[in-house]
RNA sequence: GGCUAGGUAGCUCAGCUGGUUAGAGCACGUGACUCAUAAUCACGGGGUCGGGGGUUCGAGUCCCCCCCUCGCCA
């Protein structure tokens, strides 16, 4: 039994994700969880909110509400919208915590006695009526290259130069529109990375194993022109991580916090303390899956996320921890997905433009989306969602394929034999080759999702439901039954236990459907089918059934139609 | 403009270090079956593998040039 960590990248606070993230992190990481726990591993899948920084300041102030109080909603929104889509995480943690308070001070001072630190005096626009710091693109003005009057402090969109705050053209504070600003001097902690390079590229170079999205983006920001740049890690905000070298002050450095992308991947660590926490559970607990010398020397921690997060996990997160001198544990692979495009365009939080993951809920349940998306994840490269291609692969997969498969089945031997499994007959050479060719296709699909080749994967399963329709179908029972009733029975059976496989198989993709076949059953027997002719006979004759409700329904024509106009425009 | 990843059947995509008639699912056509959510199963049509050169006994798979998407960066 292995002990296997998971994470998924952290979602920001401010507002709920659309399908695209869903599919980039969260979703394949809840399948490799489920799909370790099933296999007997022990397995702990961590995800948390990523809670500072000025978008969640300025998401707060427009809803009219104290930032810490906005975020403690937004997290219970996020946290249940996570529960309906099934979401299995021990912990959803806030990297708001105490306990990222503490390790994020924690990390600075320990890099800071590495001499990893270097205090740099910068100058910074602030605005007066504001009474803050501005972002650089918060500061908008003229563009002084085209003529554009919004053109932000860092670039300008209309003739995409890269600008400087101080280039721009009668400047404004994008917050409040205030030209009461002056350029002021402000003291700033960074992260001496550089000094890191080499260490870092050589444990890039030996992650032989990692998806080239992964290592092609890690590798491009370790060699692209001047090489990897040392990083502020502070910011002039209220709402973060107060800057403390440790549990001391850090002189100079009163009032400002850590900047977000500091302490946001060391809540990754601060969350297995809450899931300590919020179990009773002493430190020991969690500092066994972190600490190499407090045990976590055989887990193998695995990250997942989507391709723009990629940098900060293979770069700036390693540095902190190998940085630190202290023996916490490193990422042994990465999973990254590139994007899920919509209908012909982008998804775009920032422009409401797709189908986010509370209205998908409203319209279809979790094992619809789950299913869609896994076996679609834009793993190779870019995909994309249509609503024509949702509909006709949902309805063949899960309604025809695997759906009708359980109806035929169940219904028949109800209707045939009574609502018990029937006692006759035996397996004959098309049984045995069944169990022969499942069990082939078994070995494949374990081999894929171990790899976490999730459309792959996605794919075996579906070969899966196939062979069983296959099997009924050169099987007949429905004639057999006229002519020698045993064998029928045997058929069926057979067939019976296979729906159990299925349901203890499909589980992780599809885990309410999973649910609902075993309910009908009347079984809570999940073990996974190392033998499959063991498995075959986990259900005996004279075991009790029921009919259950269609597992799946199929999207009409009229919904798609309706659909597709409904979620055409932008998100109000 | 630089860099990354791609351009393979109508659609969505597989094709490891070059090797028999280029694969899958969907869609389409024909047939079988009737237990089932007009479901299932079988068979079939369909591709000069973005274009052009080259290396090789042999290239979708290697090299060069060009064209086109997507993303990142300047």
């Amino acid at each position: 039994m292995a002990r296997i960590l998971i994470t998924s990248a952290i979602p920001y606070i401010n507002g709920i994700k659309h399908l695209g993230n869903l599919v980039g992190s969260q979703l394949p990481a809840d399948l490799y969880a489920r799909y370790n726990r099933a296999r007997g591993h022990e397995v702990l899948f961590l995800c948390a909110t990523d809670e500072h920084g000025t978008p969640a300041e300025l998401a707060a102030a427009k809803a009219g509400k104290p930032v810490d109080a906005y975020c403690a909603e937004m997290h219970a929104v996020q946290a249940e919208i996570a529960r309906g889509f099934r979401l299995s995480f021990d912990h959803f943690g806030r990297s708001s915590s105490a306990r990222n308070h503490v390790l994020t001070q924690h990390f600075a001072g320990a890099l800071d006695r590495a001499g990893l630190i270097a205090e740099v005096m910068e100058k910074q626009v602030y605005s007066i009526d504001d009474a803050r710091f501005l972002p650089d693109r918060y500061i908008t003005g003229t563009c002084p290259n085209c003529g554009y009057a919004s053109a932000r402090g860092d670039q300008c969109e209309n003739c995409t130069k890269q600008l400087d705050p101080t280039d721009l053209i009668n400047p404004r504070s994008a917050i409040s529109g205030s030209t009461n600003l002056e350029v002021r001097e402000t003291k700033h902690l960074f992260l001496r990375q550089r000094s890191l390079r080499d260490r870092l590229e050589a444990w890039i170079d030996s992650k032989t194993d990692w998806p080239i999205l992964t290592t092609s983006i890690a590798k491009k920001w370790l060699n692209d022109g001047d090489g990897l740049q040392d990083r502020g890690i502070t910011r002039d905000l209220h709402w973060g991580v107060p800057v403390r070298k440790g549990t001391e002050d850090w002189p100079g450095m009163e009032g400002k916090v850590f900047y977000v992308w500091f302490d946001a991947p060391i809540e990754y660590i601060a969350c297995t303390a809450e899931w300590a926490d919020a179990n009773g559970l002493p430190d020991a607990a969690w500092e066994r899956w972190w600490r190499t010398d407090k045990g976590a020397a055989d887990v193998r921690y695995v990250q997942f996320m989507g391709k723009d997060n990629v940098p900060f996990h293979t770069l700036s997160f390693p540095a902190t921890i190998m940085g630190s001198g202290e023996p916490w544990k490193l990422v042994d692979y990465i999973k990254s997905f590139n994007y899920l495009n919509y209908d012909g365009g982008q998804f775009s939080t920032s422009q409401g433009r797709g189908v986010f993951m509370d209205q998908a809920l409203s319209i279809l349940p979790a094992d619809y989306w789950r299913w869609w998306l896994l076996s679609h994840a834009p793993e190779n490269s870019d995909s994309e969602f249509t609503w024509e291609n949702f509909q006709t692969a949902t309805n063949k997969d899960l309604a025809d394929v695997l759906g009708n498969f359980v109806s035929r089945v169940t219904k028949f031997a109800a209707s045939k034999f009574g609502n018990t499994l029937p006692a006759g007959g035996t397996n004959g050479d098309r049984e045995e080759k069944l169990i022969a060719d499942i069990t082939a296709g078994l070995r494949a699909y374990e081999g894929l999702m171990a790899a976490m080749e999730v459309r792959k994967a996605a794919a075996e399963l579906r070969a899966l439901w196939v062979l069983g329709n296959e099997y009924l179908q050169s099987a007949a029972p429905w004639s057999v039954v006229k002519t020698d009733p045993d064998q029928a029975m045997a058929i069926i059976r057979l067939a019976m236990n296979l729906i159990r496989v299925f349901a203890v198989t499909s589980a992780p993709f599809i885990p309410d459907a999973s649910a609902a076949m075993m309910k009908s059953l009347d079984c809570d027997d999940w073990t996974w089918p190392d033998d499959l002719g063991l498995a075959m006979e986990t259900l005996p004759a004279g075991h009790g059934f029921s009919v259950p409700e269609n597992l799946f329904r199929k999207i009409t024509d009229e919904e798609r139609a309706d659909w597709q106009t409904r979620f055409s425009g932008i998100r109000s």
